[in-house]
DNA sequence: CCGCCGTCTACTGTATACAGTATGCAATCA
DNA sequence: TGATTGCATACTGTATACAGTAGACGGCGG
């Protein structure tokens, strides 16, 4: 009788994976710092073990970088790297949709639902929260596990772009607009026309983060030691 | 890119890593197998530190399952995997070329070549690798590392059922057709056609990895430890 | 004979000890 | 004075010791 599946919460390396995550996300763990294990482990409260099985997972995660035999950095934000991760979700979404076929009508209305709560959101992290919440709903149809999974992979790492990003600037949040042409070509039950609004709305979000990035990117080239 | 031999170079936990890669494509450590990490860390002459961050890479790949508490277990082969795995194909592959742009004439010289190599190849590993190898130098052009990181990583998952395919069944091996069309349309400078051409033959080799997955379906009921 | 409970074993998860190497600093030599 | 080399320090990579727990097996009660 198994039926608490998901109750495994208990492992300091799942515990320092996440709090390293969100160290790094929200800043905390600046772009470029070098990670001394010795007293990241004490700051955490862990051991040295737990904390270099996070530190590898956050590695193929792509958020920070292994250095050999001279440890681990968080990966400096870079524009190259911004442009790529955005150009695979105008590519990965509208494949999953059209994978997922029309949504059932529960679930358009729950993204009605939703969109109009990310309308009032207040707060940056609410509103991405939100966003990614929604494009997820909007997917949960997929019959494509791995596909999925390779989404929320690229989603937490553009995350902290975003963050990034609305700690500095106000971003204007035109998604619920964009969401909502979405919605309207699902309810007219034209599927081609919902993937073409989707790629345009994950087009959409570039720019501005783009721009910001290379405006700050001058003083990264301090960091620049190669 | 593998040099199955340089153990001396790379640290320990990268030689666990590509040593457990290759026994697990292999078939010596058979898929749904448990892994005692004592008895595989004095196999593989490691301490159980650097195989468990290999263990743990792996698992991120999607080759091995951790189960809390429980160690790890080399994933059972599904067909459910495969065809997901198999489907994004079919998606990135043509995307990244559309990305890369129509390939320079001696790239395209160098693609002839290489499926000459690969229509003479004797031996599925050969095979296998010759055909990875012209997907590869066909997309070598494309911009976006990580959608190249993302194919890498799928080529790998998938070759394992490749793999324990050619080792029971012999595989008609129809890519130089395929290959020999996409290169036609390549030099027509028919950028859509050779898209079309190769999402057909990335999508071909699914049906008899299919098949042989299905008529071997009844023995893995019995390790069906859901 | 069947089921439940306690103990026992073996394995995972974590901490810590050890060794090799990169790095910064200083002293010496040109 | 500048460069180069030797040394000290500290950090990573690896091994090993320790602890907690899951699963098995046997004893005991029904």
């Amino acid at each position: 009788m198994q039926s608490s599946e998901s109750l495994q919460r208990t492992s300091l390396s799942d515990a320092a994976e996440s709090a390293l995550r969100s160290m790094i996300v929200d800043g905390r763990l600046p772009a470029g710092e070098r990670l001394n294990e010795v007293h990241l482990a004490e700051r955490l409260g862990v051991s040295r073990t737990p904390l270099r099985e996070a530190l590898n997972r956050l590695v193929t995660e792509g958020a920070i970088e292994a250095r050999p035999g001279r440890g681990y950095v968080v990966k400096p934000l870079s524009i190259e790297e911004f442009e790529q991760l955005y150009a695979l979700r105008p590519i990965l979404d509208p494949a999953a949709l059209r994978l997922a076929g029309l949504p059932s009508f529960s679930r358009i209305s729950k993204l009605g639902k939703l969109n109009q709560k990310l309308r009032t959101a207040r707060g940056a992290d609410a509103a991405i929260e939100l966003d990614d919440a929604w494009h997820q709903e909007l997917l949960a149809g997929c019959p494509n596990q791995i596909l999925l999974e390779l989404i929320v992979g690229i989603t937490r790492r553009t995350r902290r772009y975003e963050l990034a990003l609305m700690r500095e600037a106000r971003l204007v949040n035109q998604a619920g607009d964009d969401h909502e042409r979405i919605l309207a070509a699902l309810r007219a039950r034209d599927l081609d026309a919902a993937c073409a609004a989707l790629e345009r709305n994950l087009k959409s979000g570039r720019a501005p983060i783009v721009a910001w990035l290379r405006a700050r990117e001058p003083k990264q080239r301090k960091e620049s030691a190669r």
